[in-house]
DNA sequence: AGGCAGTACTG
DNA sequence: CAGTAC
DNA sequence: GCCT
């Protein structure tokens, strides 16, 4: 017998999406059987629904307290024929859980609704059609959180009226990074040096750079785009803009015309050398200017670390415009991905560079307490203070110990370090639990829970990993800033700034910074480094050349039909792929594909 | 037309 | 599995 | 988006 054999339910307000969808797999898969809502619109899903069918609603609109939220964001999702299929659930009364309770029969192999809280769907309106638009009418206001709905109302209204306070953050620097690096000394002089490089996932140099050459006036515009793609998730068209302008900066003669630029210069293809040449016709692109709102909208949300493109167009289209916005209408949002919460918190500090110069002492700091604890264990920075750039995103530590493959020595290491750190308030915050972690730091999520009113009447206990091989963390050093970074930032609106953590005493404390610690085994050391190194454009080019050659290559090592090849010595690693050994520094750049 | 780097964690 | 991050 |  399976575990939901006979059972009928309805998903609210649609089953799209990755989660629900492998849920609905999941619960067909133990006999379940789905009533298609949004997906039919036939209204056939009216015709099979029956008193006995069970409503899974998105966790979205239910709160910490069981009761339904959001009603009129809930009626927004719903097409308009399948108003009735909702006023039919109310007025049967049928019985409505969080979908995501649906985990806990398959993990109890029960299904037993008395495992779980039903939802409480009492005291809202009821909807009618009229002319094709919805109108909600509010029955009567009673229960524990009708006055939310109100608040809700309200709330929006303000919010509406709220300005964009920052337009596109056209950062206009320069980028030249690679060649020269050892200079601590910033180089002033000339612009800027910002480079924004490999914190954000595929832009493997600076997108808002200027070159120094006559071809930036083609550049900036193609980086807009990069950036317009990137946030709207359309990752390989935004890595294609990307690698074009890689290709365009170096190319030293200057480009006259779209055609030449397609012939002459690698990853530009017709679409590009279009709108090439339509910039040096007009100057610009025909909707850059104008269609920003939505990429405004798009990028203020994505930029908070633990938001990306999905939720930012969801968030988006329901159109939120602040995270307080989204707290007032989707506390469930904040409540269930907490470490969002830490974003928000240092939405401005985070973004901020690091000062190559810097950068010592946070390690300094990272190995002192290391050694107390283990004086053989190692640690070294990665990423793109190893690259050589003048300025980081964020911290990378990888650390290791000579002769010790043993990754519960390794994950508890890092556990214990983070963990002697935050006592010693170096370390501000961890993005992910542990039971140790959660005894120190369970309070500050609980207090910024707090903050936004998610804790009231609520213990809420959090998932705990069983062990971390990676940490990731806010760390901030008790002194004052010495060198002030550049880089152009997003900024938080006013709405949003009640939540900062970020850092307004400069003469205080520094910023506060992004912290990551991996580790490796001994015998991985080698492509471990390759990895963390990066940057990522490096991998990626690196990996397709062992895909070439019927490879893979990972953190791990260099495989070929699943046996190891090499993993411990980097510069075999390169020799088995025939690739020419350079120096992190040279890594910043792609070792460009040939001409066409 | 299909690939585009590969791994880890979470809901 | 999809989303996010590394 | 571009490349093969």
């Amino acid at each position: 017998m399976l575990l939901f054999q006979g059972q009928q339910f309805v998903i609210l307000p649609n089953s799209e999406g990755s989660y629900l969808g492998y849920l609905t797999r999941l619960i067909e898969k133990n006999g379940g059987h789905l009533i298609s809502s949004v997906e039919d619109e036939t209204g056939s899903g009216l015709a099979t629904i029956d008193s006995s069918t069970i409503v899974l609603l998105n966790s979205s609109f239910v709160d910490e307290n069981f009761n339904l939220i959001q009603e009129n964001f809930l009626l927004r999702e719903l097409r308009p024929f399948n108003i009735s299929l909702w006023n039919f659930i109310k007025e049967n009364n049928l019985k409505c859980i969080d979908i995501k309770d649906i985990s806990i029969f398959i993990k109890n192999k029960k299904f037993d609704l008395n495992l779980v809280q039903l939802v409480n769907i009492e005291g809202h309106s009821v909807f009618k059609l009229n002319d094709g638009v919805t109108t909600v009418q509010t029955i009567k206001s009673e229960g524990t959180n009708n006055s939310s709905d109100e608040k809700i109302l309200e709330s929006k209204s303000e919010s509406e009226s709220e300005s964009e306070s920052e337009s596109e953050s056209e950062s206009e620097s320069e980028s030249e990074s690679e060649s020269e690096s050892e200079s601590e000394s910033e180089s002033e002089s000339e612009s800027e040096s910002e480079s924004e490089s490999e914190s954000e996932t595929d832009i493997e140099i600076d997108v808002n750079r200027k070159t120094k050459g006559n071809n930036d006036r083609i550049v900036n515009p193609l980086a807009k785009l990069a950036r317009k793609y990137k946030v709207e998730g359309d990752t390989f068209r935004a890595r294609s803009y990307n690698l074009a302008i890689l290709s365009i900066d170096k190319y030293t003669l200057p480009i006259t015309s779209g055609i030449q630029a397609q012939k002459e210069i690698p990853n530009i293809g017709p679409s590009i050398a279009k709108k090439i040449q339509r910039i040096l016709d007009t100057g610009t692109l025909p909707g850059l200017e104008q269609a920003s709102e939505q990429f405004d909208s798009l990028q203020y949300f994505s930029t908070c670390h633990g938001v990306g493109s999905e939720t930012a167009k969801r968030w988006n289209s329901l159109k939120l415009d602040s995270f307080k916005d989204v707290l007032e209408k989707f506390p469930n949002e904040f409540a269930v991905e907490w470490p969002i919460l830490f974003g928000w918190s240092y939405y401005e500090d985070w973004q901020k560079k690091i000062p190559r110069s810097v950068c010592a002492k946070y390690l300094q700091i990272v190995e002192d307490e290391l050694f107390l604890l283990d004086p053989d264990f190692k640690v070294e920075l990665q990423g793109s203070f190893n690259r050589g750039l003048p300025e980081c995103g964020d911290l990378d530590l990888l650390f290791y110990k000579p002769g010790c493959d043993d990754l519960n020595v390794l994950c508890r290491t890092i556990e214990e370090i983070a963990i002697r750190l935050y006592k010693k308030s170096f370390v501000k915050c961890f993005l992910q639990l542990t039971e140790q972690i959660e005894k120190v730091f369970g309070n500050q999520v609980r207090e910024r829970l707090a903050k936004i009113r998610l804790t009231e009447n609520k213990p809420k206990k959090f998932n705990l990993a069983p062990r971390i091989k990676k940490a990731l963390l806010g760390v901030q050093l008790q002194e004052p800033i010495s060198i002030e970074p550049h880089n152009e930032i997003v900024e938080l609106k006013d709405n949003d700034k009640f939540m900062s953590l970020s850092n307004e005493d400069t003469s205080k404390y520094d910023y506060c910074r992004r912290m990551d610690f991996f580790i490796c085994k001994w015998s991985e050391l080698g492509s471990s480094r390759i990895h963390f190194t990066g940057s990522s454009e490096y991998n990626r080019w690196m990996r397709l050349k062992a895909i070439e050659k019927g490879m893979k290559m990972t953190q791990h090592g260099l495989f070929k039909d699943d046996r190891l090849l090499e993993s411990f010595n980097e510069k075999k690693i390169f020799e088995l792929l025939d690739i020419e050994y350079v120096e992190p520094q040279l890594r910043n750049q792609v070792n460009k594909r040939q001409k066409k």
